[in-house]
Order: structure tokens, then C-alpha cells, then sequence
DNA sequence: GAATCTCGGACAGAAACGGTCGTATACTTA
DNA sequence: TAAGTATACGACCGTTTCTGTCCGAGATTC
């Protein structure tokens, strides 16, 4: 598999919603959620978690919502992977404290690991403005905007 | 997220184990089992998908087992795991043919195909070879084998 | 005070994952 | 040829995770 979960592709897709009406003080999560078809009570919740973790900032009332904490370019697909999904490791068996439970000679885990931190840098290297920026997907084409070093 | 399931673990490590024998003419399910404390018949499964996609080579009857088909060096974690969990897309939508269900204006999922590219590079530049050398892992340490471009 | 919105827990249905069992088949050896 | 070993394959089940819903409580605006 290798995929992200529906929520945090929800979360990309809210911040991106975002990011793209700065004009607006703030957006509710229907709103966001009307827009994209996404179950807005979900959405809500996502959102939640965003901002608990400080990216969004939240109003509650009327008129109230969620905006950006922060600028759309200082924010990285892979903080709000990480704060919807948690910690993400390639490997089953890295979870945090103690190794693999049994199979002390699971070795593969020690390379993987730097392609884990590969991802993350590639994810980290990729702000919401970037997918914002994306409204004609076929016709841009920036060149190399990273270059990411993969020491095996 | 973002993690490989246990059988992809599993066939990954089972591969290595198959690479660092390479003296033995075939290596049954349960040797390569017994030797990682992984459950056998689950592990036979794996392996044995791994040979209908040319992975591997069976050899059944007493003494039989199986061997790498191809030198370990021709042998990359992509394969192992696109074969045994099959194409794996980081977004959640982008199952082949139809793009998403609802939410046509998902434009995120274009920017991440990138990622998606990326880390499919990333572990089509590890090969089985690479997981085997790695013995002790602290000690050795390339230099940057791979390089890896993304393009935004 | 009413409407709107965020907050947060509980919960249920669905899907994926991990693992087991049983059986058929193929090959080797004695 | 008979026994033993190993792959091949499908069905099945328990658990976990994911997705989504429901409901009540608190905050804010009008």
C-alpha cells in the first residue's frame, strides 16, 4: 500500500481550500467540506486535530471557522500528515521504544529507514502553496525544485 | 501512515535471507521462517506470490524450496513490494481508471503523483543486495548512492 | 435568546490486515 | 511404488484500522 489515509488527503484538501481564499477571515469546516463533497463532520474533525497541533487557527460563533495559522508557504504537507495520521514509519516494527518483538535479526529495517526519512524529506520539501499553486496542473512545470539525497 | 505491511516485511526480509545463501540451491518456507520467527504458512503465501511474478523460483518435492530468480543486485524493493501488495498510489484516488468519485476539483492528488514517483524511485534504488549487505549496520556507510530528483 | 459554529467523546459499519486450516499437487528418495 | 517433504491455492476467521455518524456541550455573533 504505501498511501496516505482519506483524512489527511482531507486535511491537504482543506488546507489547500484555504489557502487559496486568504480574503475570507475564516471558513467553516461545511464550508471546506461542501466544496470538495467530503462528509463535513468529518472534515470537522480533521480540522480539529489541525489546529490543535497549530496549524489552523480556530473561531468558534457565528461566522466563525478555521485559517491558516501561518503562511500557506510555511506549512508542509508533511506536518499535516503527521498531525492527522501521527508518526509514519515505512517499517511495521519501528514504533518507537522497543524494536521488533520477536526477530531480533530483522535487519532490512535499518535501510529502510533511511527511505522512511527520504519520504519525509520529500514530503516536508512541499508547502500548501505548492498545491495551491496547482489550478492547471498540465500547464506549469516548475524544474527541480528539490533534489533529495538518498545515502544507502 | 504511510507504512509497508507486515508481508511486505516479511518478503522483503525473506529475499534478503535468500541473498545472503546464496550457496544453497533452494531454501524452503519454513527455513526461511524458522529463521525470522515469522509465521509459515503466511510467509509461504507471500513467497509463493512472489514467484508467479518471476521473483523467485520454486522448487517443489523433498529438498525443494525457493531461490532468487535473478542475482540480488537485479532485484529491487520496489518489486518485492509492488508484488505483494500491489500498485500502491500515496493518494487514496487514484485507483487507475476513474479519477475520484465526487470532488472532481481533488487537484491535490497531482502534485503528490510527484511524491508518489519519488518514492517509487527511492525503492527502485534499493535492491535485495543492499538489504543483505547491510550486516553491520552502523559500521558501513556509503555515500550517497543514489540521487534522487523531484520535480515540483 | 436564537442561530451558527467549534469542540470532544462514543460508537457503528466497513474494509483491510494477519494468520490459520485443509486439501490438492509435485517431486524426491528409499 | 509408497512414503515423506514441499509447494500451490482457496476458504475462512479474528483483529485491527479506517471511515463516517450521532450527540451533547461550549463559544460567539446577531
Amino acid at each position: 500500500m504505501l498511501k496516505l489515509t482519506k483524512k489527511a488527503d482531507y486535511g491537504l484538501m482543506a488546507l489547500k481550500y484555504l489557502a487559496e481564499h486568504p480574503e475570507k477571515p475564516a471558513l467553516s469546516a461545511k464550508e471546506v467540506a461542501d466544496a470538495y463533497g467530503i462528509p463535513a463532520q468529518l472534515l470537522a474533525k480533521i480540522l480539529q486535530k489541525l489546529t490543535k497541533t497549530g496549524l489552523l487557527r480556530s473561531h468558534a460563533g457565528m461566522n466563525g471557522g478555521y485559517a491558516l495559522a501561518r503562511d500557506a508557504r510555511q506549512i508542509s504537507a508533511y506536518e499535516v500528515i503527521h498531525a492527522i495520521d501521527g508518526p509514519f514509519f515505512i517499517t511495521s516494527c519501528t514504533k518507537g521504544a522497543k524494536g521488533c518483538d520477536l526477530t531480533p535479526s530483522c535487519t532490512i529495517k535499518e535501510p529502510l529507514a533511511r527511505v522512511n526519512d527520504t519520504i519525509a524529506g520529500v514530503l516536508k520539501s512541499i508547502s500548501i502553496q505548492d498545491l495551491a499553486e496547482h489550478i492547471q496542473p498540465a500547464a506549469k512545470h516548475h524544474e527541480a525544485h528539490g533534489l533529495v539525497e538518498l545515502t544507502i
